[in-house]
This record gives structure tokens, sequence and C-alpha cells, in this order.
DNA sequence: TTGTGCACAAAAACCGGTTTATGAGAGTAA
DNA sequence: TTACTCTCATAAACCGGTTTTTGTGCACAA
């Protein structure tokens, strides 16, 4: 009977979100079109009149004009939102932002999104059907992938058709051909890190020398080459003892049973680490693919009154506020999170502009940082070395 | 010359998000109208006849068929996006994540809003204009706010018509009627956690305890009231000098001058607490406001020999993961952040989805966590206590 | 006087969905 | 036969912006 029209005739245009003003609104009260309007909101001088413009202007700011952002990225199919993906498990100690590593991650990624004029879209899920599901329906602006494996940045790249930056996700050779002006990667010299840190060890006396992980893939695999690049310089034979491989299961009866290393619930991380600690007798160091875990690990030791550094030396990575905290504060591996994750964003906005960077991969150098957790075991210490 | 129209009739529709096919499209190939398409993807079974709804749903698989989300926002006038705010300075301890407490509560908030169905957009800011300018624009279903104080708060509420549920924001008597069906807030019983802290405290012998904080406003002053009750009770006076207070600066220069306390930058946090330790030889045992401050203290107070808990007892609060980390393991008083966040969440939501929850305010009870940091200096222990 | 170009503004198409109003045809009761 | 209800489908309005196209008036050159 009544038709819209007719109704928004009579109230004036209150319909839908009361209390937000449109554009039209202010073009009729103003009398000129939304054009005009529209061409001042973006500073389009040139195309409307001195007077006009500051008519218009001062009008917006007294009824405190927003704009309605569903419309406007509609129009502009855009929404200057990132999405940011994480793929991981609740609790591997707690939920996934508790690792200091990931949460400086985070902090950076933010902190980069915002200062370039942009939002951040936070999304957490071990399961990549679901991520897939999602990632194409946001209509975010680009993503960004942490913690993803090779397959799953693939097929998300398959399905999700604008620019991508993944965080230490290593393409394996084979797959190399993904990366072009839509998908980039930043990562870590993660082998060289580990590398250096075993070198160091071994350069301080150290022979058996233990690897901790919880995993033998991405990052964690890159940082185990490194390990047995170092030990076959120096002529050390490996045996698969020597993975401190810690298993641990999401729920009961999961996980695929590996032929070897400690299985714990997720929950039950600790007990892991004290089974692992059983071990430690027959080494003298054991390098920990992570700072969390080698406190873990230490504090396993502890228990059981092996003391660090004197009856066992341990190698962090990551250098997050654990390691400074802890006592003896831990010897490792430094890599600037929070720079990683800030390069990333940046990297991705560029793509995201078009200011492409030529640059498909960008590898981040760590450094060995010397704090309390490793002992000189060189009967002849040279100097400078401690 | 050439009409839009005339265009889109030329090339069949391949304008815009060129691989992305839109449901008019879908109407179109199928010969019926979008309304009939719109119904079974919204599956109103009942106006559509099961043969056409198989046909339609049959080919919205084979295209994999996904929504313009802004078009849908616009249309229905939504986003199932949560905002998540946290006022905050960059790098209390590094950046805001990095605190254990922060780290979980994010990780309860964003697990709560994925269950829900909705998606969580992050952001950060000390600069509460800039806030507002954001909030307003965002289009957001809802908003969480965190670390804000009363004005703050008040000033969003006014400037955000959707609901708003804060976490820990304090508000003060002559303020308690903004709490409507648009506003909530979930807390803690700080103060009562407090009290019962230092009672134990108090009741294990001690007698000069002191209080460390970085601030003297919401969560924190409400514990500072429980740590005076139970002063009070205890018939034990308290000066100011008791008061560890920790002021760091974000750029020098800036911060008001308190008549007392530590000053530090932001970067230089353990130097700050280093200086506060000096202060240390006058008691037996201090609170310290959070976990994270109680941990730089243990170590302030181990590098100048200080030991905890023979020397001197600390007790925390948060019960974070540093908390059962560091060694000797953190006597603190015990909140769940992740619950608290996922609580906060969940309410939101149901104010989004109109199922109102008749409380307006709802407070969690902490509980106290006995590990190693307080010494017992009473001369004849009772038994059942440790 | 007649173009021609320019500044400015308005009209209308468009983004891609949702939702209301309308209608056609079949079945049924009066 | 007429009227009414029901089912299924379509047309068209609508959400609130952006952007292209068109139009008008005026100055200036030819």
């Amino acid at each position: 009977m009544i038709k819209y029209k007719d109704i928004s005739v009579l109230e004036s245009g209150q319909k839908g979100n009361a209390d937000m003003i449109t554009i039209k609104e202010i073009a009729g009260k103003l009398g000129m079109s939304t054009t005009t309007v529209s061409n001042v909101i973006h500073g389009k001088t040139g195309e409307v009149s001195p007077e006009t413009t500051l008519r218009v202007q001062k009008f917006l700011e007294e009824v405190d004009y927003v704009p309605n952002i569903n419309a406007r990225n509609l129009a502009q199919n855009r929404s200057k939102i990132i999405g940011v993906v994480l793929k991981a498990w609740e609790g591997k100690y707690g939920n996934i932002f508790t690792d200091p590593f990931v949460a400086e991650m985070i902090g950076g990624i933010e902190k980069a999104i915002r200062e370039k004029g942009y939002f951040m879209m936070l999304y957490i899920s071990d399961d990549i059907a679901e991520i897939l599901k999602h990632v194409s329906t946001w209509n975010v602006d680009g993503l960004l992938l942490f913690c993803m494996l090779d397959d799953d940045a693939l097929r998300v790249k398959k399905k999700y058709r604008k620019p991508i930056v993944c965080i230490d996700t290593y393409i394996a050779k084979e797959n190399s051909g993904i990366y072009d002006s839509r998908f980039k990667n930043v990562g870590l010299e993660d082998e060289q890190g580990t590398y250096e840190a075993v070198k160091y060890l071994i350069g301080h006396g150290h022979r058996k020398i233990g690897f901790l992980s919880d995993n033998r893939e991405g990052v964690d695999y890159a940082r185990f080459r490194g390990y047995r690049r170092a030990l076959e310089e120096a002529g050390i034979e490996y045996s698969d003892r020597d993975f401190f491989l810690l298993r641990y299961e999401m729920k009961k009866g999961s996980g695929n049973s590996g032929a070897f290393g400690i299985r714990c619930m997720q929950d039950e991380l600790q007990e892991g680490f004290d089974k692992l600690a059983e071990r430690a007798g027959d080494y003298t160091a054991v390098f920990c693919c992570s700072d969390i875990y080698a406190v873990m690990f230490m504090n396993a030791l502890s228990d059981r009154g092996i003391r660090v550094p004197d009856d066992m030396s341990i190698f962090g990575f990551d250098d997050n506020s654990y390691a400074s905290l802890c006592r003896p504060a831990l010897t490792t591996v430094h890599q600037d999170a929070g720079y990683k994750g800030a390069l990333a964003a940046k990297l991705l906005i560029d793509m995201i502009r078009g200011e492409d960077s030529s640059k498909s991969q960008v590898t981040l150098k760590p450094e060995l940082v010397i704090r309390g957790t490793v002992r000189d075991l060189r009967e002849n210490p040279q100097a400078g070395n401690g």
C-alpha cells in the first residue's frame, strides 16, 4: 500500500540506523547533490567551489557525520581490514598468545597495521577447512598467515584472491614457484642461527648435545638442519636418541604415533618435560627450539637436582621476555618478533596499495645472546669467551 | 556515451571483483529472480519449492558462491564483528600482549567470539580521541573495552550507540547510573582478593608489608584499598613510604610529577625495580599488583643478594604463566584471565542478540595460590600452614 | 554571434546483497 | 460463478555510499 519512498518522505529519512545521518540527508538539508557532499568529504577541491566546500565542511562538523563503512566498502570494493590468521591449537601452553613470541609478533603486526591506517581482524583455528571457509567471505584487503605449513598456505592462496604474506612458512623447493606479486614470505635464517648456537656450544667444549623440540616440521625442522650441520662439521655423530622430542596430544588418542619421543597431553606439558629430563644424564648441553621450552626444561632439571649451567648447559631460541626474566638468564638465539610481524604487515600493505617491492622473500638474521645458561667446559678457555 | 548498463550487457557482468560471482548473475543463469536465490541461501523453505531449492543449492555449490559481505552488512545493517579495544601504551614491558594476563584474556575473548560465529577486530591505542574517532566509523556490532578508566568508558559510550562491555573498569559511584541494557562490566573482586592476600601475610607474622604498583587508579586502586583494609584490621599503621610506586614515563619529560615514587623510562623498567629494591631492607614482605612486576622485583632483589623468601616474602597477583614458571614459584592471587575475557565476550554477544541477561555487572572471585615466595615468620607456626 | 573551454553542480548508474510489495495460478468454500 | 486462501515466484525498493555522465552558466577567443 504505502511504498518505501512514501514512508521515507513521511518520516523524513528516520529509518534504519536512526542515529546515523546519511550523505543524502545532508545533501537534502543543504539543498545540493550528494555528489557535491561526497566530493567535499574526499577533498576533491577543484570540483567544488570554495564557498560550497566551506559550507559543507561546517555542516559535516556540526552533525558529526560518519560515513557508513559498509556502504563505502561496497562501493569501493575494499575493507581497509587485514586478516591475521594463526593456525594453532588452543593451548600449547595455555593459548597461543601466551607464547611470548606470538604475543610480541601480534603486537608488532597490530601497530604496523594501525599506523598504516588499516584495521586488524584476528582469527585463530587449527582447522584449515574452517579457515578456508572464512577467508573467502571476509572480504579483507589482505591476509597475514602465521604458523602455516606449505600445504595449508597453498590452499589458502588458491581460495583467496588478494595479497598474502606468510610468516615463517617454509615453502618446499618444489612449490617455490608460488611466490609472485600476490604472495610473499617473511622468515628468519633459522638454520644458520641454530648452526651458530650449536657451534658455540661445541666451541665451549660440549660434545654430547641434545636437540629439543615438539615437532619435525617447518621452522623447527630448519633449526634441526642447522644443528645437524654444526655437529657434522665438528665430526660429532648424531643418533635419533639425541632428539628430545616432546609430542603432546590435543585430545586423548590423537597424534600420529611417532617412532620415538615423549608423549603427553597438552595440559600436562610440564610432566612431559619431567620425563625428558630423565634422559639428561647423557648430555652436557641441550639446544631448545624455543625459550619457553627451555625454561620449562630447566625447571624440570632443577626439580631433579640438575643445576644449570653447572651440570647442564641450555641454549634457547627467540630471546623472548622469559629469557631475560628467568634465573639464570637464558643464553639464546635472538630474533625480533615484533619487527618480524611489523615487517610482514608493511610488505602486505605495500602489496595492497600496489607499491610492490620486488622481493618475494625477506629473511631476517638472528643473533646469539650470551647470558648465563651455558658453561664453558674447556680446560683452557681462550680469552674473550665466557 | 555508453552507459554502465550497456557495458554490463556487453561484458555480461564481468566488472568489479572479476572472480566473484554475484547473486544476480546466478539468478540470471538459472532463469529466476534474485529473491528466490536469496531465499534459498537463507534457508527460507516454505517460500521456495523443493525442486527449485535443490536446483539452486546445487548451482551454488558448483560455482562456490560466496556472498559479498559488505553488501550483506549494508543491507542488514550489521557486521558480525566485535571491536576489542585496549587503551594502552606501547611497551609497559614490550607491548601490551607481552603481559601474560592480557595475552590470556585476548585468547579467551577470541575463542568466545569465534565460537559464537562473530569475528574480532583488535585495536590498541593510548589516545582516547583516536579511539573515539574509529569507534564510530567501524560499524562493528559491539565493543569490548579493556584497560579503560571511568571517563574514557563514558566518552566511548556517548559516541558509540551499540552494546558495550567493559572489563575491569571501575565506574565511580557517581557514574554508576551508566549501567543499562547497553553497557555492562565484568570485573574481579580485586579489593577482597588483595585483602585476603595481605591478611595471609599478616597471619604468617609479617608486619612491615609494602605495596607495589605503577599507578593509583582503577584496578590497582581497588587492590590498594584491600591492602589498607587488611593493615587496618590488624592495627598496622600505613605510611605513604610503604607504597612502592614505580612511575614510568612514555617519553622524556612526560608523566605527572607525583609526590613520591621511583621514576623510570618505559624501556628501563628493570632499572626502576632495582631502585625500588633499595628500599626493601625495611620490609619483610611486599605485595605486588601483578605477577610480572613481582618477578621483576624478585630479580632486582636477587641481584642485590636479597633472597626470596628467606629475606623477603613476595605476593603476586594474577597467577599468570610467569608465576608458575619462575623459581621459586610465586605465591599469588589467582584469577582466570581467559575466562574473564570469554565471559565478557559472551555477555556482549547476548546483548547484541537481544538476549539480555539482567545482570549489569559480573564480578568474579579470586583465589589465593600458595607457592614458594612467602616465608612463615611466626615462632610457633600452627599446623596446616606452610 | 558562435563556438570552445572551464568551473561547478546535479542526475543517474552502480556496488551486491536483503526485503517488501505485488502477482499469477491452483485449490476450495460459499 | 465468485471470493478467498495458499504457494511460489518476480519486480522493485532499499541499504548508503562512490563515480560516471550529463547539464548549465559564464568567460574568452574567433
